[in-house]
RNA sequence: GCGCUCGUAGCUCAGCCGGAUAGAGCGUCUGACUACGAAUCAGAAGGUCGCAGGUUCGAGUCCUGCCGAGCGCGCCA
């Protein structure tokens, strides 16, 4: 419950004690809103929600609440439309919210860690090629959640997986080869199927590299020996890529975890051979199967093919299986929505080899749809047309593109139309939030003071623009507690682009630095909060909070 | 065909556990810089919340059906 600011726990205490004092009822919990600021401060809909429990007529018990209310804090109590009841704090109280806010500074709406620890696993993009612009959605969204987890008091831990020990990882070793080979006179590379090759331009970046490095001593052995290196090669020149963007994109991780070590430790063997013990695997037609259709999944899956190899099933078993056993207690896993039919099969595997149910959770992100000037572009790494993450960086920016992407909602589709987005860059929402946070900075250069050391808040009356901006100050630890727990980002930017339109509405019409002492001392507070407040914000988001701009 | 997800202003999107007059930004129109930053503010126009039923004192929100979009339904990952 920490995860109101603490006037609307004071509120809510307030009206469960009302309750009981007047009814004899015990509520296990009330909802407390912020109304339109027209009907006060706070609201609660108790009298409505439990009418059935009353019995009785909302607006009579509304009003009984109303009357058993006893709470100095409250400037006013009324009752208004069906049966709400609304509230107005009184300044004192506000006053002493913000200092509790100014106290806390960058922890405020922060909580300490507790609970089971949570393996947030985002981006893992294959290592056969840059990032593009699509990935760069699971980034923003992957970085900022575990961000808002971590401040929301969840064990956060972030791992990126590299699949390396897969067939892709092949192709682009051949794809590779075969351009490497043509820096060569009369040099070729025998490819069974030029179609399956990645064409992209970064494949004869990484063959010339390779080249200068060794120059062409691989086209002297047989291609069967030379393509391990070769692949090595170019899996690390990708890994290396995919890392300078990430760092650039401000997205950060604590693991990286290759699939290829769980070949080698028999990490796989081990997870096969206990399916086998659970009952739930079974052969047939040459190939081994897992019952997972008797565990949820619409259908059995392969985990052994025919030709003696695994399917992704069986490394992605024994992934999951070894995030379980570092300890952690619930797994996250950010994918495409391309991958809606994997969790019921991953868990399905998981539950036979004796994990719960809810230990994967997975977080599917809608594509983004690459449009150009109201023109659809067509995303394909195979056939090389894809805009990279890194050239979507150089155009918008790196303030722009983190909040753009995760501004709307993860589950739902966005057009990224570059051209608008390199228009309209001026126009960005991000632009706005920041002037407000840049403009508080001007302020205080002007007054030669550091926000910093404003600890303090004068008694007395607020502004209705002032109190409407404390509100929505206040409003931060709900805001984190509600990202987290429903697992979203985008609320963020909504609540940042409200609160910086209450600082300008506020700024417009009250002057900062007046001759009054007491009331320059009261706005600097407020002013101080809201860079505070929208810094922390920012911050979650990756996005930086300018000086001046 | 079956399953999952989505459908809110011209465009991009919010809408907390079912509550009061559905909100922002962009775009359009009208105003405001001799006060701390006009990347701002005030105001206007713009909505059958995909459609039709149902539950409820009350539905954008919950249930059912339909329409439309995306994705999935590989011994690909």
């Amino acid at each position: 419950m920490a995860s109101r600011s603490g006037l609307e726990e004071r509120v809510a205490g307030a009206l469960q004690e009302a309750v009981r004092e007047a009814y004899g009822i015990e509520l296990d919990g009330v909802h407390v809103e912020r109304p339109n600021h027209a009907y006060g401060d706070f609201a609660t809909n108790v009298a409505l929600a439990n009418a059935r429990v009353f019995r009785r007529n909302p607006r009579e018990v509304a009003q009984g609440i109303a009357e058993a209310l006893d709470a100095p804090f409250l400037e006013s109590v009324e009752v208004a439309g069906p049966g709400f009841i609304n509230f107005r704090l009184s300044p004192g109280a506000l006053g002493e919210e913000l200092e509790a806010l100014l106290a806390a500074g960058e922890g405020y709406g922060r909580r300490e860690p507790s609970g089971a620890p949570i393996l947030l696993e985002y981006v893992s993009v294959n290592p056969t090629g840059p990032m593009t612009v699509a990935h760069g959605r699971h980034a923003a969204y992957g970085d900022s959640l575990a961000r808002i987890l971590g401040a929301a008091g969840r064990k956060v831990s972030r791992e990126y997986y590299f699949n390396d020990g897969g067939n892709q990882i092949r192709l682009l070793g051949e794809s590779v080869a075969v351009r490497y080979a043509e820096l060569f006179p009369d040099r070729q590379w025998p490819v069974l199927d030029p179609e399956s090759l990645y064409r992209g331009e970064y494949v004869r970046e990484i063959a010339e590299e390779l080249k200068i490095r060794d120059d062409d001593q691989h086209l002297n052995a047989a291609p069967e020996e030379a393509l391990p290196e070769i692949m090595a090669f170019a899996t690390l020149w990708c890994i290396d890529d995919i890392g300078r963007t990430l760092t650039r994109a401000r997205v950060h991780f604590d693991s990286y975890f290759n699939e290829k070590s769980l070949y080698e430790s028999g990490a796989i063997e081990k997870v096969i051979e206990e399916l086998k013990e659970s009952g739930y695997v079974y052969e047939s037609e040459g190939a081994l199967w897992l019952a997972s259709s008797q565990l949820g999944d619409d259908k059995d899956r392969v985990l052994i093919k025919k030709n003696g190899s695994y399917t992704y099933m069986a490394p992605d078993l024994a992934y999951h299986r070894d995030k379980w056993e570092r300890g952690f207690r619930t797994a996250v896993d950010v994918l495409g929505a391309d991958h809606a039919g994997y969790p019921p099969r991953i868990r399905a595997g998981l539950v036979a080899l004796g994990l719960p149910e809810d230990f994967l959770d997975v977080e599917l992100v809608r594509l983004v749809k690459l449009v150009r000037g109201g023109e659809q572009v067509k995303v394909s790494k195979r056939a090389g047309t894809f805009v990279t993450l890194d050239e979507l960086l150089d155009e918008v920016g790196e303030d722009a593109a983190r909040y753009f992407y995760v501004r709307s909602s993860h589950r739902t589709e966005m057009n990224f139309d570059l051209a608008v987005a390199v228009q309209q860059s001026d126009e960005n929402p991000v632009y706005y939030v920041q002037y407000a946070h840049a403009r508080i900075a001007s302020i205080f250069r002007r007054a030669g003071l550091d926000p910093e050391d404003i600890k303090e808040v004068p008694s007395g009356d607020f502004a209705p623009e002032e109190r409407a901006l404390l509100l929505e100050l206040f409003d931060l630890p709900r805001v984190i507690e509600g990202a987290a727990s429903r697992r979203e980002v985008h609320p963020l930017p909504t609540y940042l682009e409200a609160l910086a339109t209450r600082f300008h509405r506020f700024y417009t019409v009250h002057q900062v630095l007046v001759e009054d002492e007491e009331l320059r001392a009261r706005r600097l507070a407020l002013c101080a909060a809201t860079k505070n407040v929208l810094g922390i914000g920012l911050g979650l988001l990756g996005v930086e909070a300018p000086e001046r701009m």
